[in-house]
DNA sequence: TTCCGCGATGTTAGCGCATACATCGCAATA
DNA sequence: TATTGCGATGTATGCGCTAACATCGCGGAA
């Protein structure tokens, strides 16, 4: 039977059809001058290419979706996007998505495993091509779906042992020992730590670790009241620098786990006419914008945000193009930032 | 002809099909049991219950957007998601979206309006619910075709003249107006204006306005080295506020029309052991984190950002579910934050 | 001339789901 | 008893596109 026109009273969207009823040809040849207009005989071409302006066709990406099993769309599960670090690994990834007509679907998980799994069903459930997470925290049940989907699924953030398939991003733990080992060179042993609370936060735990370790080699002991948890805020920061700065013998430089924390201490010490670095060094981690800002700007160390959302990007086509890499986990490194404070 | 098993060898997923096999029912009764289960007997339902846990079923909403009409998807299209203001909007919108299983599809256009033409046709290809735009200057073409698609669209941010659709946001020039109301009434009408390029800007050139024409109302005259343009960052508040000092009758109060350059000016002042706002007082707009944490902390006035992205999300639900309101725009207002800096 | 080969184009059959309509059976009603 | 009504379930169709196969026609080789 013909299709009726007046059997689609709201498609108003041209479709195939149109363009190849205007143009005198079957769906298939429009088609063709779609994906290899070299199949096309030249006049034909012309004719479609003539009905596909005049009709303004779009092709229908939904349908397309569900017959050629790839949707285009990858879906990327963050925390939040209100964190500037993570907002630049999603600007990196959309960068790149733009690059090969895919797009970006996000969801939000507010740092819940439960709300992660939710949405990585909802994203199998849109036939996502490829699916991002951040970090490496998981449940067992998001894990085992990933893995029956059999879509690339890549980790970003914080290096994980075991990634569940592919993995980009960098060592907490060895960024955060570049910073001691420059404190070091610099200032010599007596090296303190401002960091926030390490529970669920594998970031955290690894930077702090990193301290101790990187010390420990350089035969040093780390004065325990010269390791300080505080707020991950710049008030965290002012009372962190205090308590250092009230010991009998302060520490001549402060490795902060957070440039808003350093960013604290900076001001604070500003406030008290305490020279930085000449009286104590402080560097950061992260390098917020407000690293640069700062007067004196803040020594810290970068992590390639940009970078991580771009790879991601990449290793995903490289996965849905069938050039799968051999290597299933990429370390980005990171990017000591020396500026002033130290 | 019966469906063969092994014509689908990449399709792991299971089907409608495959849940009413096992169950014993048509597919019909499988999509009642899920869509609305007080249709179906009880004991078919459970059975069916039964079939999808043990088929693990889940529905595959590509194919469901194809008949349905509904993607469930909604595109938001933005100029970078590396900006705190426009991720938190973000925020506030997938928040909502997830109340009603929708999803989020972010397009980046890096503040070019060809971009966003492109994202627009491409969010129509997909054949999103509806289109969140950030700003109000579009391209001809994109209102045209936004027009024509017949999807709510919603412009977020500040308030346009004539929406395309509907608008949520605020009023800068308002805004800026109830900062200026403030100081004039607490320092009198001998106010600076400390602003960036207002080219390509509507949000700088309502602020600057808002500020012109609050004073005006008051009967001052704006002096014109009162009013400078500096580059958007501490650094441009620095030197702006280093040449406001530096005149001979320097104003007594400073507005400036972001947050990154008051806290330049206000970091400036203390390093010239000025006070704030003894000496002088010094207001921002946009109160971003470091607002509440500078010292002194800083006077500004906040957008409702999450709130925006939230009520777009509400509005355009409630058109997808035609209970369209009446009103187009949407004015969320503003909150002075009074704080320590003025 | 006859037939082959191949470039150019068309036809068929779904992808997985949901709308619209059809059917069935049983209890209540006239 | 025959009829009506309605709750419960099934069948047919097609959303717009594409993969796979089918067909057509024309120039060149036998």
């Amino acid at each position: 039977m013909a299709r009726k026109q007046a059997a689609r009273p709201f498609a108003l969207r041209p479709r195939l059809a149109d363009v190849a009823r205007d143009a005198g040809v079957s769906t298939m040849t429009v088609v063709r001058v779609l994906r290899d207009p070299d199949k096309v005989a030249k006049i034909t071409r012309e004719r479609v290419t003539a009905s596909l302006r005049k009709t303004k066709y779009t092709p229908d990406l939904v349908a397309r979706a569900l017959v050629s099993r790839r949707s285009g769309i990858v879906g990327a599960i963050v925390p939040t996007l209100a964190n500037s670090l993570i907002a630049e690994v999603m600007q990196g990834m959309t960068a790149e998505l733009a690059l090969h007509e895919q797009q970006l679907i996000v969801g939000t998980s507010t740092y819940s495993a439960r709300h992660e799994e939710a949405l990585v069903r909802s994203f199998l459930s849109r036939r996502v091509d490829a699916i991002y997470l951040t970090g490496t925290s998981h449940t067992p049940e998001t894990v085992k779906l990933l893995k029956a989907a059999g879509v690339p699924v890549v980790e970003g953030g914080n290096l994980p042992q075991t990634p569940i398939d592919l993995a980009v991003g960098l060592s907490n733990f060895a960024a955060a020992g570049s910073v001691v080992e420059y404190l070091l060179a610099r200032y010599g042993t007596n090296i303190g730590f401002l960091g926030g609370s390490t529970t669920n936060n594998d970031r955290m735990r690894d930077r702090r670790h990193g301290f101790r370790k990187c010390l420990a080699r350089a035969g040093a002991r780390v004065d325990p009241r010269y390791v300080i948890e505080v707020p991950i805020s710049m008030a965290g920061g002012r009372t962190g620098i205090g308590a250092l700065l009230a010991l009998d013998r302060p520490p001549r430089a402060v490795f902060c786990a957070t440039d808003v924390i350093a960013a604290g201490a900076v001001l604070e010490c500003r406030r008290r006419s305490i020279d930085v670095p000449g009286d104590v060094a402080i560097a950061g981690y992260d390098d917020l914008d407000i690293a640069s800002e700062l007067v004196p700007s803040l020594t810290t160390v970068r992590s390639p945000r940009y970078e991580i959302g771009r790879k991601s990007a990449q290793l995903m086509h490289l996965c849905l193009t069938g050039n799968r890499p051999q290597q299933s986990i990429f370390d980005l490194g990171f990017v000591l930032m020396a500026r002033e404070s130290a």
